[in-house]
DNA sequence: ATCTAATCGATAACATGTTATAGAATATCA
DNA sequence: TGATATTCTATAACATGTTATCGATTAGAT
């Protein structure tokens, strides 16, 4: 089965998964900006923020994980998030290596203020979307995510 | 129709679309990362040089469009391909603003060389998917794109 | 022809992404 | 126990992302 395909200007255009992605990710999220910019905040601090309120307590390799940022990237991004007062970072009693990343009071209160904002605009997707394609997106992506073959690191170690 | 779900530890957890996205982005590129590094080219790089092996005399503001990367990214990724001689640029005669791309020919050669690594591991993702599920992405991801809602660029004009 | 608005690319300033590496702490195992 | 490997965070160096702004150029309207 062979999805090449003829475009615009006759060029061949192979679908392009990866940029496809991208693009799908840009025009969802480009209705958050306008928020986030409100409040100072880039796309991947309120990312962090967010997951601490619901969390509370998590370690800073969990933030990576779960909030899909790389270590380097994270390290400066809690730093100036601690900077701003928004959070707190403690290391482990048990295991000096690892640290505890938890939300301050006025952090809490940045996301009481913003999360109305973030729902809403939230819902606005939803609807734009309808309930059939979301679930559709939801679905098809969990299935890629879930393949083994995907999942797996690539590189064999040496 | 209530889409919340409790997640593995008891925490309430939304479905996050451009999280998804992120990760699923990911997990498709992150194969072909080791391609582009053994020549030396960042993932957008790739993006922009494939771009001109399909097209031949593209206007900066296409290839930005195309390869959704920003103008300022734009700028310093061009101008560090043109110093490494697989670009050229050149302003076009009628419209001074413009900047036609080219691909020079030790660019050609380049695409030439990696363009069957590329496909081979495009054609190792498809058969880790299934046709039906790549089939569904990329249907799905379409759709997404295609939704007026989506697709406007949101802020009303002052 | 002139004035104004829109377009295109470049730059500045800062945040983040990516890879490599270092340093400290802990786990593993002989 | 002691040597070694692994884990976790931080830093360095460079590329890119994001917003604001500038300069030059062209398009549009008068």
């Amino acid at each position: 089965m062979d999805r090449t395909v003829i475009g615009e200007a006759g060029r061949i255009s192979r679908p392009n998964l990866p940029l496809l992605l991208l693009k799908a990710r840009e025009s969802v999220i480009r209705p958050f900006r306008p928020i986030f910019n409100r409040y100072d905040l880039t796309e991947q601090q309120w990312r962090v923020l967010r997951l601490l309120a619901d969390q509370t307590e998590v370690e800073q390799r969990e933030v990576a994980e779960a909030c899909q940022i790389l270590g380097p990237s994270l390290a400066g991004i809690l730093a100036r998030l601690e900077e701003a007062g928004l959070v707190r970072r403690a290391r482990a009693k048990a295991d000096q290596r690892r640290v505890f990343v938890t939300l301050s009071a006025k952090g809490k209160r940045l996301i009481a203020e913003m999360a109305p904002l973030v729902d809403a605009e939230y819902q606005r997707l939803e609807s734009a979307l309808g309930g059939e394609l979301m679930a559709s997106l939801i679905t098809v992506l969990d299935r890629l995510l879930e393949l083994p073959a995907v999942t797996e690191n690539g590189e064999a170690p040496t």
